[in-house]
DNA sequence: GTCTATATGCGGATAGAC
DNA sequence: GTCTATCCGCATATAGAC
């Protein structure tokens, strides 16, 4: 009658790198559901099914783990991008805007990247929120080829919406019907897609 | 040879409220430089003069601190663009950026604003942060009476300068000059005051 | 590779004097 | 109205067993 009971007392060896991913994917959830201030390792942690000190182990320090969540979190954003583009037309902006949405889907990407960009003044966060926004902007510009306009307007609007998935002003938090509307005409069936993605108040997501 | 070099012992006797304003001034610059997380109570007292427990006694909890400082935040704002809207012509979102990008010189609003939307998912802030954001958009649409079209664009644009600011891609820390140049199509000027404005790594503003 | 146990430090908050 | 002293909890990080 020793462990009959205690599920998970040892999580499955399994190789580092793999439970490293696991551990990134965990992470961006509720790093993403809490914001990186309201989020601690053991959060992380057990969302992941292993021990607070084991992530701790894993990726040094807490700042660190988070690095690697943005960084991870950012070349996602750009290979959602990378993917539209073959066969480029008229309807690139539409499209990358398609992508951008789709990824509302994937748990915790946005709402991570949009904490980000409010955390340029951490010494060890910052430079690498800077360079996510960066590569973005650049590859905005430079491989999808938008004008310096266009580059700015969507760039805009994807602020505009990490601004509204950041401040959970849809899904079981929303009370101004006029915000959807304006996320559907950013894009359209973003709202749609937020509202079943998000969370009741403190539910993680 | 007792109190003879000891600056500021005690603060000097005040009203409670002038006092209240003087701390949300000095919050204001305080979390507007290092995020919510990242801002200690006691870097409030130190930024305004006071002790710690002070600042504590005055607001209760250093969520309820933070949350009077983007109260007054978004009431600057608005105050702001209401200033500018007397003899409202065609002008009026070139005025109204104008006047946000004004803000840019009070220490502090506008980064406490930017990271203000990444606090959403918190249960005290989260209400808060939503109703300052919805105040606005309303502002925006039915007071300045601007298209659905050109509110989005009026608040997707300043959500760009929020990130921006939020993640300090200009003054010292720039790198890229893709993005003031961005800036400047955004509100003319703005990337020049930005670079004055903001402190050098680590510093306080 | 993963855990348990624990040290450590920091920061928010309280008590109470002046 | 404002401070000093201090408590206390919590979360990160370490040590070391398995």
């Amino acid at each position: 009658m020793s462990s009959m009971m205690s599920e998970n007392v040892t999580a499955p060896r399994m190789k580092a790198a793999d439970r490293r991913e696991l551990i990134l994917e965990a992470a961006t959830a509720v790093f993403g559901a809490s914001s990186y201030v309201g989020t601690t390792t053991d959060d992380v942690a057990r969302a992941a099914g292993v021990s607070q000190p084991y992530v701790v182990r894993l990726f040094g320090t807490k700042a660190k783990l988070y690095i690697a969540v943005i960084e991870r979190a950012y070349e996602r954003v750009i290979s959602a991008f990378r993917a539209v583009l073959p066969g480029l037309d008229e309807e690139r902006v539409a499209r990358m805007g398609a992508a951008y949405a789709g990824l509302l889907e994937e748990r915790g990407m946005l709402p991570v990247i949009a904490n980000s960009t409010a955390l340029g003044g951490d010494p060890e966060i910052g430079p690498v929120a800077r360079e996510g926004f960066n590569s973005i902007w650049r590859f905005v510009r430079d491989e999808a080829g938008f004008t310096e306009e266009d580059t700015r307007n969507f760039m805009a609007n994807g602020m505009l919406i990490n601004a509204i998935v950041g401040l959970r002003l849809v899904g079981a938090y929303g009370t101004d019907d006029s915000v959807t509307e304006v996320l559907d005409s950013c894009l359209p069936n973003a709202a749609a897609k937020l509202r079943d993605l998000m969370p009741a108040a403190g539910e993680a997501w």
